[in-house]
DNA sequence: TAGTGGTCTAGACCACAGC
DNA sequence: CTGTGGTCTAGACCACTAC
């Protein structure tokens, strides 16, 4: 397929989207039916449905079984959010990752802890503690404990050569996670292990990983927040 | 479609899906062939290539012409963060929300923020500086500059009842945006505006738009740590 | 050459909404 | 009833990769 000549789904799809930036249809508009679409396009009904549905899954366009196609109210914008590992993140820059093990250990569980992971109070769960710097320059305090249930080896584990995050991703794919992000003030520990003031601002990403069910890990990733940050783009 | 009875194309997404999620095929484990999956599913070879396209698009499985279908290495977890507009978020929370206008007019752009604008230095920019509460509560300090071209009445907007978020998709539908999120202090006059020290800790997020090439605005969102957060989830 | 994915067609049946 | 989207089929042609 060459650049200048598109696939007719990548065509009509290209139609309603500019159609969509021009102002053409504005939020709540009806668009072009696939009837429409078809007779325009001389294509088959195959063809537009798979431009219209791809609008759709990308937030642009509205579809009513019965009904029709509209142009999508755009009061909520969606962005792509890429969690990487921190490892990848630093490498992909070309600066070196060190990783310094704090606290690596088994515990038992509060009652607030269990009730995360799915265990009963008191049963014991790893708890890890790890600084991550990049270039020797501390980033990350990442806080975690893990469902002993899912990954049993997960003390035995080399921490200077595989994060965590790598590591669970071996025995069990990451197939849901809640987060939240927000700016607080770290731990008198989590300063020093930083290098940072007692009050000096940090990003806290607090996120919890879910598989099957089943809960695996809970990490708080405390990074100071002159030395960090989240960023992305929508680009749909 | 019952719920009991998936769509042809579903059936063969959540078995591949399963098995990924079981581990019955680790990232970089070449796939069953669509030729494959139409023999064992007895369907066509449309519904087995939107099963595994949709895959694709969910990031779970790498697809090459002529070579095969991968499971997807997972080491970067993208989750979807939607930027909801702060009027619609507080709303929704059933809550009210309140708009205090600190400053409403035009300014000449200093040669940073005309370049990030796509303006020439010393051109005019419309700058707004918008306190948003809950329930009376100061949640954002909105500091915004906006291309004029682009929204030659946006000065006239009544902020009061529509959020520069809210007047700007009518304008100019968002199609491209980039931001960071970041942790900081305020700067004093953020401070006062938002009734919190001069070192607590604070969400910022800065965000430009760009609609066709061109950029519309600029936003410098400041929160204090203790009262917002962004939250999420991922859920393949 | 054989196997893979990328895409298209022409028609079909169904479910649903509105008149 | 008509018009809409939701989905499927059977076969086809192409481009790419690996051998």
């Amino acid at each position: 397929m060459k650049s200048t000549t598109q696939a007719p789904y990548a065509r009509v799809k290209h139609f309603l989207k500019d159609g969509l930036a021009s102002g053409q249809w504005v939020p709540g508009d009806q668009m072009p039916s696939e009837a429409e679409l078809v007779a325009q396009f001389a294509v088959s009904r195959m063809t537009v449905g798979r431009a219209l549905r791809e609008l759709q899954a990308e937030g642009l366009v509205t579809r009513v079984q019965g009904v029709g196609s509209f142009a999508a109210h755009l009061s909520r914008v969606s962005s792509t959010l890429t969690i990487r590992d921190l490892h990848d993140e630093i490498v992909a820059r070309g600066h070196t990752h060190q990783a310094n093990v704090v606290l690596s250990r088994a515990e038992k569980a509060g009652a607030s802890l269990a009730a995360q992971l799915g265990l009963k109070s008191g049963a014991p769960v790893f708890h890890t503690l790890i600084v991550h710097s990049e270039n020797g320059v501390p980033l990350q305090c990442e806080d975690r404990y893990v469902n002993p249930a899912c990954a049993p080896d997960y003390l035995q584990t080399d921490f200077q050569k595989t994060t965590p995050t790598q590591y669970l991703l071996t025995v069990a794919p990451l197939w849901e996670a809640q987060y939240s992000i927000e700016a607080g003030s770290p731990t008198a520990q989590e300063a020093q292990l930083l290098g940072i003031g007692a009050h000096d601002p940090c990003l806290i990403v607090v996120r919890r990983t879910i598989n099957r069910g089943v809960p695996i890990t809970l990490a708080r990733l405390v990074h100071p927040g002159t030395r960090y940050q989240i960023s992305g783009a929508f680009k749909p």
